[in-house]
DNA sequence: AGCCTCATGTAAAATGTTACATGATTGG
DNA sequence: CCAATCATGTAACATTTTACATGAGGCT
């Protein structure tokens, strides 16, 4: 189900789109909180069509096909996103780790953490270009792009404090 | 792989387990950042048996059997803490939400935001109910559950935050 | 001509979720 | 004795990832 509110999300969002631009939309606007490979979008599309939420164009210019979303694709949009309560649990690799880092002597636990700091404040340099980027009527993603900015920093700061502690402890 | 690496972080830190104790810990400890049931957990804990990462004991009162951590399992959690760098993205349907809200009208998109704010209140007070139970010493998952913490108040603000630009427009 | 990006798709494998199925032990 | 919890497993299904496969159009 996320795959398909997402899609009919940004479609919404970017307009008319073909899978291959949805695909990107992925990667840029939508990564830090949900991900989805070409190879899963273009087969969903298919069943989104077919479902009649979206419908897509005869094909253009090295067989592109733009979909567009239906107004039914519209509510059912509206609908997920009154009606569901979305589950408050997050997947996330490098939280796994964190958790495991007791584990490793403390030495090791710093360098590991040490290098995961770094990637997020590259992230977070990343993301608040993208804020600077986006004028300032752009409404659409802008929540999520705070978001993903304060989650970030709020890793950052963690990954300090806890450093600091493991140094504390030798 | 992660849940392979998980089920030996949790193996290390609370010593030898069976199935049950490791997908109730699952549920407890490591709920915020990672996720796995039952039925998934008892075939991998006989993979990883067969791999020589675990050993089971002979089976106990109803059937339970207790894996303990072997050398080799140790070695291999550690090395993938020191040397996996870990992805950066983050799986949340709650943050995708967040995401496509623009897509309801403002007064609808505060009223799905307020209910998300109560939703997580309730859970950062689980959390630090937790923190504060857990004595000073206690290491493991210190870190992990400062780390939600600190997501969890972050996403509580960014609710806050977002609620109010929504009202100021209408 | 050759390389890069655009553009679509399918197949296989891995991973994760939900449902089904069974039975022992403990506590009231 | 009954209900809850302990305890294990399998099956079916859904989702996600990785790899394979193909070809058009633009640029140098």
């Amino acid at each position: 189900m996320s795959l398909r509110i997402a899609l009919l999300g940004l479609l919404t969002a970017a307009g008319p789109s073909s899978g291959y631009d949805l695909a990107k939309s992925f990667e840029s606007s939508l990564n830090y909180v949900w991900q989805a490979s070409h190879s899963q979008i273009y087969p969903e599309l298919v069943k989104m069509a077919s479902d009649g939420l979206v419908t897509a164009d005869a094909e253009g210019a090295r067989g592109r096909k733009t979909y567009t979303i239906t107004p039914e694709g519209a509510d059912q949009l509206r609908a997920w996103l009154r009606e569901q309560a979305p589950s408050l649990t997050v997947r996330s690799e490098s939280a796994l780790q964190a958790f495991l880092l007791p584990v490793l002597a403390p030495q090791d636990a710093v360098a590991v953490l040490e290098r995961l700091r770094e990637r997020y404040v590259k992230k977070l340099e990343a993301l608040e270009a993208l804020c600077a980027d986006s004028s300032a009527g752009e409404r659409f993603g802008r929540y999520a792009l705070d978001h993903g900015i304060r989650h970030v920093r709020a890793t950052v700061a963690w990954a300090d404090d806890t450093i600091a502690d493991l140094r504390a402890r030798g």
